[in-house]
DNA sequence: TCGGATCCATCGGAAAAACGGAAGGCCGGA
DNA sequence: TCCGGCCTTCCGTTTTTCCGATGGATCCGA
């Protein structure tokens, strides 16, 4: 069965003869002659009967001409919702954060993308590292930032940046300057990343490596936070470099940067995207505002 | 857009790759490919990520498989429709009585129908000869018997009996035998059919030409009740000589058979199925049965 | 790092189909 | 009886669809 058949069929039925049919639809009148006849041999039942007039729909041919309406209109959905989704959606794309984001440079991504992909309207959500992969995989996000290794072959990776960990403590605590040895903060109290943040198992292994357990007092996932934490005087911590820099401006806390800790930035998204072209211009953005 | 492409497009993001759809469908891989490759350029937007596993649904690609899955479903309705009716209906004809059904020889027709048109579902359906063409226009009955003429151009009629008429009157009453006129019922109280019935026009006109106008005191559309009522001594009537006649072979009322009067028993249905091997067989066993 | 396997896209020739024009038959109306 | 309208059939042409072969890209395991 053919589409065009059925649109001949509902076309016949309604004209009542070949003819006019054939003229509407812009075919011969032996070939409107043909689908009839298909459709018949298909159904295994004449549609219609032949009169010198014309054509009339048999009785059982009434009650197919529904269910042919009703193809024909199903079909007119599908044309209305692809121009819906052509013009509409001209092209989202949700890009997961996993960290402030002046950090991620996202004042230069968003000037760099309104100008180079004019018709793609970029979501930004907050994300957590963590949770990288089942967000892309339930469309919460498309793409994203996240710290750390990715291992799932599903995903493409394009690493940004290596950023240097430092460790932050308050600014009451006295550590001499230019102290080269970790084994200062081995007994103070720690404020450790959740459990599942990439940071987490690389600075615990790092600790174990030195033969040292951190006295982890709290975990906490935010990273101001931390950094509010600290200047509290309720620990040390480990924070990116950039971050708690911001706060040693501040005059909030201190920073010990011999660690030799750090840990990369990289966007990821699903192999499939590799193609596709609005995908790469993205990733051709970032390496451009990373590549310092 | 075809059938076989959107069936392709959903076959595709089902098994998530063209090969194995490609397989499923019975059609070579590069045809799967190019079914999705016109989708695509129809609907102006890929419907589907390219990866070297495979083919997955772009979020926009996901919304019109929905559609397109409803069109197939609508289909799969239009097969399942065609066959239920291909079945289901052998073929049911509705055929309109206008009289009793002993007189229109019913048992021979209905005997022969199922021997010759055991396909056939014939339905016998009370009707009026004067309501034959709403009848059929309204589909309550594909053919039908009627006394009189048909002027309608839709309706092809075939004749099948010239019906004596004759008038019927009490047992009580004197009737000389053999008595040549009319006049003798000229001042009798007659129980004429309704208004529409065509004996009602053509016996009324018999009446006029002769410069006379029955008495009537009752207007009675029933064969059977007019003889009952005749033979209560309400009045007299005309009947079809064979419906008159089993009244007198049961004694409850003469007749009188010199009136001259006939009407013409007619089996009439639309133009349309004059090419009908069906009803072409039902009216050559009409005319068999009716050749007498 | 280097084949083997797996996908999809493309190309070109072959097969199938759909199409339109011409001709023919049937029927109804003038 | 002729004319016009309508459907069907036939046939050559055109369009389309399809398949097999080939190539490019990627992934995986040795």
């Amino acid at each position: 069965m053919e589409l065009y058949q059925l649109q001949t069929f509902v076309k016949v039925a309604l004209t009542g003869n070949l003819t006019d049919a054939a003229l509407q639809l812009n075919i011969s009148q032996p070939a409107a002659s043909a689908h009839i006849k298909a459709l018949e041999k298909i159904t295994g039942f004449p549609l219609f009967y032949r009169n010198p007039k014309g054509m009339t729909l048999t009785e059982r041919g009434t009650k197919l001409l529904e269910e042919a309406q009703r193809i024909l209109f199903s079909i007119d959905d599908f044309y209305k919702k692809a121009q819906e989704l052509r013009q509409d959606s001209v092209e989202t794309i949700r890009i997961g954060l996993n960290t402030d984001g002046n950090l991620l440079r996202m004042d230069k991504m968003i000037r760099h993308m309104s100008e180079r992909l004019p018709e793609v309207e970029p979501h930004f959500v907050n994300t957590r590292s963590e949770d990288f992969l089942q967000d892309v995989a339930a469309l919460k996000i498309n793409a994203g930032f996240y710290y750390g290794k990715m291992t799932d072959s599903q995903i493409h990776s394009v690493k940004l940046h290596s950023c240097p960990m430092v460790v932050v403590y308050p600014n009451s605590w006295d550590v001499p300057d230019g102290e080269p040895d970790l084994k200062v903060f081995a007994d103070k109290s720690w404020i450790w990343t959740t459990q599942g943040c990439p940071f987490h198992q690389q600075a615990m292994d790092y600790f174990l490596e030195r033969d040292m357990v951190p006295k982890t007092i709290m975990y906490v996932d935010n990273e101001t936070l931390i950094g509010n934490l600290v200047q509290q005087e309720m620990g040390c911590s480990l924070l990116a470099e950039p971050i708690a820099m911001q706060f040693v401006k501040e005059n909030k806390l201190k920073v010990w940067k011999d660690i030799g800790l750090s840990v990369d930035l990289s966007f990821g998204y699903p192999k499939d995207r590799k193609r596709d072209p609005v995908m790469n211009e993205i990733v051709a953005l970032l390496q451009e505002i990373w590549k310092s």
